[in-house]
DNA sequence: GTTTAAAGGATAAAAATTATCTATAATCTT
DNA sequence: AAGATTATAGATAATTTTTATCCTTTAAAC
């Protein structure tokens, strides 16, 4: 019994073969948009309902299990939660990357500067990737 | 003539009472969504359309007049295009903010650590501001 | 004022997301 | 291991969001 099954089941979620494919695949992929999800699954589950990976994605995210990231000019992928991190999306492949940077400094200057305290940053850098300079 | 007239005709476009009034509402109101530019259209021209507001955020986003701003949980909001700037968001109150924050430090480690040429940095902090806390 | 091309409003259509319902499968209990 | 319990998959409908179409009106050019 692998840890996602456990951890679906610690949270009162049935470890489904579907839901643990959906784990699999978006650990495989890194991010992945609904539609890119549908297209791997249905190839597993060839009578699986596109109604089936909403509820899990949603259900997912509630439980902090996966993560939404919301991309300009994209639709919106979702990626397994891990360490907090940063993108970058070429504007030309359409290829997401992680990149992790300190973002203390920005964080800190705000916090006192503005008086807001903050619990998360989202940043996406758009641009042209080295593959398509 | 105001100078949203003018802008507007060099991009071909008609500068139409409820152009200029979405124009105007963002404007005095900064940040809207969709819906919330409808409620306020809606009193100025009790006839609008909603598709008279996409159809008209779409050409103004083609042409760059505004822009899109994607927030975690929250739906996009659209503003007069500006400074390149970042924002906060309460996670209580709602209230989006601007911030305009130097990113060039990270940019340029970007840039040269992963050969990744930028061209846009959108950043989100989310949190609680100073009324809310 | 007349012309013409674009845009607004009404509405339908399409796309995206959520809700409902029932059979089935996963987990719990014994 | 068998039976009881409960959540979930899949089918489908409903809802929500966004876009397209069509015709009339209006802004801009002449
Ligand atoms: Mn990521
Ligand atoms: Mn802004
Ligand atoms: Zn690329
Ligand atoms: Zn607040």
């Amino acid at each position: 019994m692998n840890n996602y099954t456990q951890m679906l089941r610690n949270h009162n979620l049935k470890a489904t073969p579907q839901r643990l494919a959906i784990v699999d695949m978006l650990y495989m992929h890194g991010h992945m948009s609904i539609d890119a999800l549908y297209e791997v699954m249905i190839k597993k589950f060839s009578s699986i309902s596109l109604a089936t990976i909403y509820k899990n994605i949603n259900l997912m995210l509630e439980n902090t299990f996966i993560q939404e990231v919301k991309l300009p000019n994209y639709k919106s992928v979702y990626e397994l939660t891990k360490e907090s991190h940063s993108h970058t999306i070429c504007e030309k492949c359409g290829k997401i990357n992680d990149i992790i940077l300190d973002l203390n400094a920005i964080v800190n200057t705000v916090s006192t500067l503005k008086n807001f305290e903050i619990s998360k940053a989202d940043l996406v850098l758009s641009g042209v990737c080295k593959n398509c300079v």
